[in-house]
DNA sequence: GTTGAGCGTT
């Protein structure tokens, strides 16, 4: 586990915590507390994870005993590679009191981690000089680490309140759409038969030997759907 | 087999 036999936070009153971004999803606090111990005491080593999949989110939070180890650490292990992965070590916030942890100990001691990436703009431009990271951040794209970060953050809100969209009285609704899809299939397949091209049309004679509607509207179906005005046709009224 | 730009568990 990612804890030393820990259930739950250890004591950070007297500890320094840091959070370790940019680890490789495979890396494991078995993989980090070596390698951060070997530059202090490393109290404990936790890696949140995915509460679905249980992967690894890609950080890691190390907490050291003391804050001058914690800075050595941070200035040493920032930016190193692990697992073939940059990683960025910095003094971790667990909240927006963060800043004082500890007595404003770490403040005096973070100013210098403070400076270079405690403030989270949304667009951090320069760091200090690392335009290799810079270049590594063009990939940002919020794809599917935010919406499951949020998705879980809203479990762990929105707790009280009932986060099961899908429970019961689903099945109805979910079947009345289908039919409509089914519907609106149908239409498309009409649609379809003005190009005769279209891979819609599957023959041009169907099943039904007077299929030849004089009108060419064989989706007798759709017409009297007076819902289904747009399905027939753009739903942008021409 | 996998993504990424991000702050945590009792």
């Amino acid at each position: 586990m990612s804890h030393f036999g820990r259930s739950g936070p250890p004591d950070i009153r007297d500890t320094f915590s840091l959070l370790v971004l940019n680890i490789t999803f495979r890396t494991t606090a078995d993989d980090l507390f070596p390698l951060f111990d070997k530059y202090g005491k490393v109290v404990d080593v936790f890696i949140p994870r995915d509460r679905r999949t249980g992967e690894s989110r890609g950080f890691a939070f190390v907490r050291y005993k003391y804050g001058e180890e914690a800075q050595k650490a941070v200035d040493r292990l920032d930016g190193r590679v692990v697992d073939g992965r940059e990683i960025m070590v910095q003094f971790a916030k667990y909240g927006p009191n963060a800043e004082r942890i500890q007595n404003g100990r770490i403040v005096e001691s973070t100013s210098k981690a403070k400076s270079r990436s405690r403030s989270r703009s949304p667009r951090p431009r320069y760091r200090d000089g690392y335009k290799d990271r810079d270049r590594d951040r063009d990939y940002r794209r919020r794809s599917r680490s935010r919406s499951r970060d949020r998705y879980d953050r809203d479990g762990y809100r929105g707790r009280d309140r009932d986060y099961h969209p899908r429970s019961v009285s689903y099945s109805p609704d979910r079947r009345k759409d289908r039919g409509r899809v089914h519907d609106e299939e149908r239409c498309s397949q009409s649609q379809s038969y003005g190009s005769p091209n279209s891979p819609r049309s599957p023959s041009p004679h169907r099943a039904h030997p007077r299929d030849g509607s004089p009108n060419g509207h064989i989706d007798n179906k759709c017409s009297p759907n007076s819902k289904s005005v747009s399905p027939c046709n753009e739903p942008a009224d021409s």
